[in-house]
DNA sequence: GCTATAATGTTATAGTATAACACTTAAAAG
DNA sequence: CTTTTAAGTGTTATACTATAACATTATAGC
């Protein structure tokens, strides 16, 4: 085991995000190194977009960046990180949102579960063992097969709460 | 009131859908006529489209059909039906496809909680107050005030799994 | 080094959604 | 009943999101 269990609450506005950043780009390392699979620089440095900070990105934001650093990215370039990123686990898409956002846990395979503050953009990633109980539970009721379960809560951050 | 509960399950291949349509049909006319808008023969004949199985639709799909019934019909034209129907809970809009289907209850304002097959591509609305508790007891740990819930959970339905 | 494979570059296009303005129809006011 | 006003729809153009298909380059294993 590399990490301790990563952030899934609202960072403080302040916090240390180099810290954020490194650990991921470290945990993202270990895991395709374990797996025998190749985090190129290209992948490196979309993920370290994507861990850019706590805000998920749109694949055309990254695209934007990509192209004032190599010749000729094009969309193909960045989704293709992406859908290795999302493979192994590095990255989630915010389905409602057309974006993509760091997973700080990608080790233990999981839906995403997801809080998104309307007002200031930031998303946290939650794993809660009550919500995903519930819903295999209901949809036990309804004799369906859970396979990738979807959750994304928008609502209001508890920064964006005071500030209201 | 003007109904009884609708459906909230995985309808058999066979159930008598002219039926779930004329209720749907129904409720909609009744929700409009306490709310004081206008269901046009657009937007009820989009609610048609969208209800004509349980299924969703894309937005491009319910376009090709009003192509062959309306002289130009275009893009602008489905969303903004789409938009109001949506507006007053009679249509969700399914974010993870990019698709349509109708709400069988929209008085009660909800985020939707839909279960949908990969199979047979049908969704069948939730809504569980189990999972819906679940969800803002979780938010509330991370002082996050929720707003609109998405949940998405992606499976197999109960006919698709028996055919397997 | 040679070969097979994986990754990326490159061009084109598909699929989803909205902006902006013109026109028509229906509701409200007189 | 007509005028006025607002709501709804038509129409054109365009923005945004994503993938297909094929060429080229780089990497790993032999």
């Amino acid at each position: 085991m590399r990490q301790a269990a990563p952030t899934t609450t609202f960072m403080d506005t302040g916090h240390d995000h180099a810290h954020c950043l490194d650990e991921a780009l470290d945990r993202a390392a270990a895991l395709c190194a374990d797996r025998g699979v190749r985090l190129t620089a290209l992948r490196r440095r979309v993920l370290e977009l994507v861990w850019g900070g706590h805000k998920p990105l749109g694949a055309y934001d990254i695209l934007e960046t990509l192209k004032a650093e190599r010749r000729g990215a094009a969309p193909p370039t960045v989704y293709r990180a992406l859908d290795f990123l999302r493979t192994h686990g590095l990255v989630h898409r915010i389905e409602s949102q057309n974006s993509f956002v760091g997973c700080p846990d990608p080790n233990k395979p999981h839906g995403g579960q997801f809080l998104i503050c309307r007002t200031c953009g930031l998303a946290a990633e939650l794993n809660d063992s009550g919500v995903d109980q519930a819903i295999r539970k209901s949809a036990a009721k309804a004799g369906f097969s859970v396979g990738r379960p979807i959750i994304e809560i928008q609502g209001l951050c508890p920064h964006c709460r005071k500030k209201g």
